[in-house]
DNA sequence: GAGTTTGAAACT
DNA sequence: CAGTTTCAAACTC
């Protein structure tokens, strides 16, 4: 699968068990009850992958969103879309939000949601975008670093390994965050059924971003068009949602496409719908057998021989989509691809969730890899297939217009469906480029050295893998090996980058801005690079580096671990470790920045001041506990974006990632903030960062790297997954 | 395109 | 958790 990432990311793929009813059970009430931070308890371990992904950010509200984390919930929602790239919603997005162009991706967003939505049906969501998350935190593990303060993290391991454990249900998506996204939607909007109003309470505005991590650029893609056909969508989700909750649960799982919602969304919906329908029921009966072959795997795990998939698809991938729902889905995290795509599909359809404000979008930014190729053959799944299909065309609009020089493979790609296409270009290069995957030799693309697998997506053709084990057709190694590896590191397949909240509108505090936000979930270890080269995942990134990196002489033209930023140049200067405290001047850097990003990867913040959080689950998030809640960030998204670029923004300050990309996933994560808080003060730096992580990230695209960051993009989820699929090209 | 450098991932 | 090995990307030429 290439897909994923995004993000991202893959992994994140939940699953969540129907059965699960922990958590959907628990985690509805919740909302109801609304106070998510309660509801931790249970949610615990689902949610913490929800958390990571789907932070969502809104906007006007300044806060945004962070929810990510834990709160999946409203995030997810929001997010859904963004992460669930994957699957779901597509259809949907954008409108809403914004209006802008942007709006599309938002609506992607959504689309994850539905993913959720399904799960969460189930109940399954439930759990995680509430509380879930929190509670879970406390569970587990703590992971010694940072996050491990943070509930979110255990939280978030937590429902990783839930889901794994579960697989049953995992959905698969990719990332978690859209999951959770689509769990919150589902959730709320019972909730909210409760008080309807609730979600869009939280997310006032519209446009909360999703990040989803998706690494893969896919999502940007998408935009526009899809945007359009969206919107009608869209409304009808609103209305969907406004009104009653119930069909959304049930609806979702199976039938997601049942909904009339779906209906409109339109083929792409149809698609994510079914998937999930497929997924889930699939799920049922593979999941069986998964987690057999995931009990197997250990031992299994690496080889290929292994394979025991068998059965499989095939090759098929043509239409993967198609295929993996019903296949196999499960896998969760998997998803790889498969999973993830299915997820995607189904998520998207899934309309009620969205908020109404809420936009969501697909950073897909972020997305390196081009998913664009990859899905097609492969699995499109990959978030970006699904995407595209869905929300490329709104996306893509979107995207475009900042990215476009960024670029993206995947818009693309989507567009090119679309009709979009919008971006067409980029250069070449960047194109092939971009879309060039991996270049494995020995690890048979089943351990994290690949970039496609890492990502969670497929490799498709334009890798140049040897012996490669990453196709849909060995679905069931890659799932196993996929599973043994999150069992080692929750966060493997998380984003890489997460977010930070994004701008924190509000809060005034300080830190709230930052723009920094975003920073890398493990921290690099750079001893020759300076951070002033790919080689350092910070700065590949397009992110500063943090307290968690262990750099020696580091100059990353991002941000120091001190947390100056730089952005500007200038800062630069400082260099040096230096803790500084706080920040602040950042601020105004930040805000240049952000706004540029505002959503954009970079987010502002980390620091996110409770106050953002807040709304919504957000605020729940952080603060109470103590914890920091880093864990999550969620999400994913990628975002990075490019910004960049010309276009917009300018980022005149800003140093451009390199390349970037956007690869990275990024999560948002509103959530963050308290992460890194965590460490540190609380506020000054940013940095934290957890020490697990894993991954998530998909593979970008390389070529990008211009700096990219930008854009645009809106929230982003990311989503882990994943997937790139993008398109690519 | 071949060869080197680099740091993460994997392994011990 | 540290030390070493493996790996593939990033970079150089
Ligand atoms: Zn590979
Ligand atoms: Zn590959
Ligand atoms: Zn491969
Ligand atoms: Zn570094
Ligand atoms: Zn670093
Ligand atoms: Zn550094």
């Amino acid at each position: 699968m290439c897909v994923e990432e995004h993000v991202l990311a893959s992994a994140w793929i939940l699953r969540r068990r129907t059965e699960s009813g922990l958590l959907g059970r628990k985690s509805r009430h919740r909302f109801a009850d609304q106070s998510r931070t309660d509801d931790f308890d249970e949610g615990t371990k689902d949610s913490s992958k929800g958390e990571f992904v789907g932070s969502f950010q809104l906007p006007e509200n300044s806060v945004k969103k962070d929810f990510d984390l834990e709160h999946p919930v409203a995030e997810v929602n929001n997010n859904r879309d963004e992460q669930s790239e994957v699957p779901e919603v597509l259809p949907r997005t954008l409108d809403y939000d914004n209006d802008t162009p942007a709006s599309e991706s938002k609506s992607r967003v959504f689309i994850d949601q539905r993913d959720a939505g399904s799960a969460e049906a189930s109940g399954l969501l439930g759990p995680f975008s509430q509380g879930t998350v929190r509670e879970s935190s406390d569970r587990s593990d703590g992971v010694p670093g940072t996050f491990e303060d943070t509930p979110h993290r255990e939280r978030l391991r937590l429902h990783w390994d839930n889901l794994s454990t579960d697989a049953t249900d995992l959905l698969v998506m990719d990332s978690p965050s859209e999951t959770r996204a689509f769990r919150g939607l589902f959730d709320k909007t019972p909730n909210t059924g409760e008080n309807p109003g609730s979600l869009a309470s939280l997310f006032p505005d519209s446009t909360n971003e999703l990040q989803l991590a998706q690494p893969f650029c896919q999502v940007e893609t998408v935009g526009v068009e899809m945007g359009q056909q969206v919107n009608p969508a869209e409304h009808s989700w609103l209305q969907n949602l406004d009104s009653p909750p119930e069909s959304i649960p049930c609806g979702l799982e199976e039938g997601t496409h049942n909904n009339s919602s779906d209906g409109q969304l339109g083929s792409t919906s149809h698609q994510g719908v079914h998937r999930r329908c497929l997924t889930f029921e699939t799920f049922g009966g593979h999941r069986e057998s998964l987690s057999s072959v995931a009990t197997r795997l250990p031992s299994v795990p690496l080889q290929p021989e292994e394979k025991g998939t068998s059965r499989f698809k095939q090759p098929g991938p043509s239409k993967p989509v198609s295929a993996y729902p019903l296949q196999r889905v499960k896998p969760g995290i998997g998803l790889h691809l498969n999973a993830l795509a299915a997820a995607k599909d189904e998520n998207i359809s899934v309309p009620e969730n969205l908020p109404p404000g809420v936009e969501i979008r697909v950073s897909s930014s972020t997305t390196p890899f081009c998913p664009a190729a990859s899905q097609d053959s492969l699995r499109v799944p990959l978030d970006t297939a699904s995407y595209l299909e869905d929300a490329g065309p709104l996306r893509m609009d979107t995207q475009t217009s900042e990215d476009d020089s960024i670029a993206i493979a995947p818009s693309e790609e989507l567009s090119s469906t679309s009709p979009k296409k919008k971006r067409p270009k980029l250069t070449h290069a960047e194109d092939d480029e971009s879309c060039k995957r991996c270049n494995c030799k020995k690890s048979k693309c089943l351990k994290l050295y690949c970039e496609c697998f890492a990502a969670g997506v497929y490799c498709i053709e334009p890798c140049s893998c040897q012996d490669c084990y990453n196709k849909p057709i060995h679905e069931d190694t890659v799932l196993a090996t996929r599973k043994q590896i999150e069992a080692r590191n929750p966060l493997a397949f998380a984003p890489k980058v997460i977010r930070a909240a994004q701008a924190v509108p509000d809060v005034g505090d300080e830190m709230a801005n930052t723009p920094a936000s975003a920073r890398h979930k493990r921290g690099c270890n750079c001893k020759k690079s300076s951070c002033l080269k790919k080689y350092c995942e910070c700065y590949q990134g397009g992110v500063g580096c943090s307290l968690n990196c262990r750099c020696e002489s580091c100059k990353n033209t991002f941000g120091r671990k001190d947390g100056s930023e730089v952005d500007l140049e200038v800062e630069v200067k400082t260099e040096e470790e230096e803790p500084r405290p706080t920040e602040k001047g950042i601020g105004d850097r930040q805000k240049a920045v952000v706004h540029i990003n505002e959503e954009q990867i970079l987010d502002p913040s980390f620091p996110s001041t409770p106050s953002r959080l807040s709304r919504l689950s957000v605020k729940l998030q952080f603060p109470s506990k103590g914890k920091p809640m880093r864990s999550s960030f969620l999400s994913i998204g990628s975002s990075a974006g490019s910004q960049n670029e010309t276009r917009g923004v300018k980022l005149s300050s800003i140093p451009l990632p390199p390349k970037f990309e956007q690869s990275i996933q990024t999560a948002h994560a509103e959530e963050m903030p308290e992460l890194l808080q965590n460490q540190g003060s609380p506020r000054n730096t940013v940095k934290s960062n957890s020490p697990n992580g894993k991954r998530v990230s998909p593979p970008q695209c390389k070529s990008r790297p211009s700096p990219s960051r930008r854009s645009t993009r809106r929230l982003i989820l990311q989503a882990i997954p994943s997937h790139p699929s993008m398109n690519q090209q």
